[in-house]
DNA sequence: GACTCACTAGAGTATATACTCTAATAATAA
DNA sequence: TTATTATTAGAGTATATACTCTAGTGAGTC
C-alpha cells in the first residue's frame, strides 16, 4: 500500500480511537514508523489529510443515500439506508465528535458539509416521500415532512455521543457496532405515529431486533 | 467582583465565543488583564475552570428541571421547560461543542455528567407522564415514553450543533437566542402525533411561534 | 554509467501551552 | 503596631505541536 494511503488509514483509525484532538502529526507517523518530513511529503498539513478523509467519508454516505425516484420504497430500502448510515457513522465516527472546531478550522470542510448536510435532509425526505408512495407511512405535509427529516438528522447525528458520554467510562471504551445500530431504534421510534396499518406490523419487528437490551440510562430523580 | 469569580465567568464568555480548545489560560489571564499566576492561584489548572462552570450549568438545568408530581401539567408548564432548557444549553454552549473530549479529560465531570444525562432523561418521562394526566397528550407505554424522550434529549442536545454547522460561516458567527429556539419547533414536532384533539389547536399554535423564517436549509440533491 | 524523480529519514525550529516560582502588595487580625 | 493571610504580578520553564530543511536512497530511464 502507498504511504499517502497508510497515512490516510492510520490517521482515521487513531482519530477514531483517541480522537482527533488528542493525534498530532508526530503520533501519526509515529504509528506508522515513519518520519514527520516523510508525513508532511504526502500532506500539506494536518487539516489536509481531515479534508481528504472527509471526502471519503461524504462519498460514501452521497454513494449510500441515492433514492430511485422511478419506484416507490419498500422497508427493505428503508432497513438498507439506517443500516448503511449508521456504518458510516461508525466508520468515520471521529468527525461528528470534533465537527465544530473542524469546521472553524478549514473553509472548504466548512462549505462541503454545509451542502452535504443539506443532500442528506433532502434524502430523508424523499426517503419519506417514497415510502408513502409505497404505502409504509401515510403522506405528509410538506412542512411536516422536512421537520420530521431534520428531527431524524438530529437524532443520527448525535447518536453516537449520547452513547459515549451517557454510559461511564466502563462502556465508552468498547463501543460495538451492535450498540450503535440501538440509534434504528430511535429513528423508528420517530416514524411510528405515521406507519400505515398495514405496515404497523412489520415496522415494529423491524425495530425489535435494534431495541436497547439494558436501559439505556438508569433512573436518577431530581429533586 | 472577586477574581475568581471573574475568572468564571471571562472564560464561560472565551469559551462560548471561541471554543474551549481555542482558549488557553493565557488567553483568559490576558483578557482579564490579570497574570496566568494569578489565575492558577485561584485554579489548580483549566479542567477546574471548566469542572466548576459545568457545576452551574448542572445545577442550572436541575433547577429548571423540577417537575412537580402532585398536579398534573399544563401547555404553560411545557413552555417554560423548553424555553428555560434552551436558556440554559445557550448560556453554557460551549460545553456541548467539545463535550466528548471534557468528559474524557476529567472523570469527575464523566461521572457527574452521567448522572445529569440521567435525570434529565428521568425528568422529560416525568413531563410527559404529567402532560398525560394534564390531557394534553395521550398515555403511552413506559417503552414508548422512554424511547420518546431520548428522542427529545437527542433533539435538544444537538440543535446548536446543527444550527453552526448547516449554516455557512455567514450565519454561524451571530446565532441568535432566537434561531437557538426554532428547537422548540423541532422537539414539538415530536409531539404532534400524541397530543389529545383538545390540546392539538393550543400546541400547533404554540409551535408556529418557533417556526423558521427562512427554510433551515437548502434544497440539494444526490446524485 | 549518468540522470531523474518519487519517496524517505531525521534533526531541527518557532511558537504555543499549561503551569510554576518568587517576590511583592493589600487586607485583616491580634 | 505587628503579624498573618489573601491576593497579585510577572518572569520563567518543560513540554508539545505543527511544520521545515537538508541530505539522502533506490527504482527506473536514456
Amino acid at each position: 500500500m502507498k504511504t499517502r494511503d497508510k497515512i490516510l488509514l492510520s490517521s482515521l483509525e487513531l482519530f477514531n480511537e483517541r480522537g482527533e484532538r488528542n493525534i498530532t502529526t508526530n503520533h501519526i507517523s509515529a504509528y506508522l514508523a515513519i518520519s514527520p518530513g516523510n508525513l508532511y511529503y504526502h500532506f500539506r498539513n494536518k487539516s489536509d489529510i481531515i479534508y481528504e478523509i472527509y471526502l471519503e467519508y461524504e462519498k460514501l454516505v452521497d454513494y449510500y443515500l441515492q433514492i430511485p425516484d422511478d419506484r416507490p420504497l419498500t422497508l427493505d430500502d428503508l432497513t438498507f439506508y439506517l443500516e448503511s448510515v449508521f456504518d458510516g457513522l461508525w466508520s468515520y465516527r471521529f468527525f461528528h465528535r470534533e465537527l465544530e472546531f473542524l469546521l472553524d478550522s478549514d473553509q472548504r470542510l466548512r462549505e462541503d458539509y454545509r451542502k452535504f448536510t443539506s443532500r442528506c435532509l433532502a434524502a430523508i425526505n424523499r426517503i419519506f416521500d417514497g415510502l408513502a408512495e409505497g404505502g409504509v407511512i401515510q403522506p405528509q405535509s410538506e412542512d411536516l415532512r422536512a421537520a420530521m427529516s431534520l428531527n431524524v438528522w438530529l437524532v443520527i447525528t448525535n447518536w453516537l455521543a449520547f452513547l459515549k458520554t451517557a454510559h461511564g467510562s466502563e462502556l465508552s471504551n468498547d463501543l460495538s457496532l451492535g450498540q450503535l445500530k440501538q440509534g434504528i431504534y430511535q429513528v423508528l421510534t420517530l416514524e411510528i405515529p405515521y406507519l400505515t396499518p398495514e405496515f404497523y406490523r412489520p415496522v415494529m419487528d423491524l425495530r425489535e431486533k435494534y431495541r436497547p437490551q439494558l436501559p439505556v440510562v438508569g433512573d436518577e430523580r431530581t429533586g
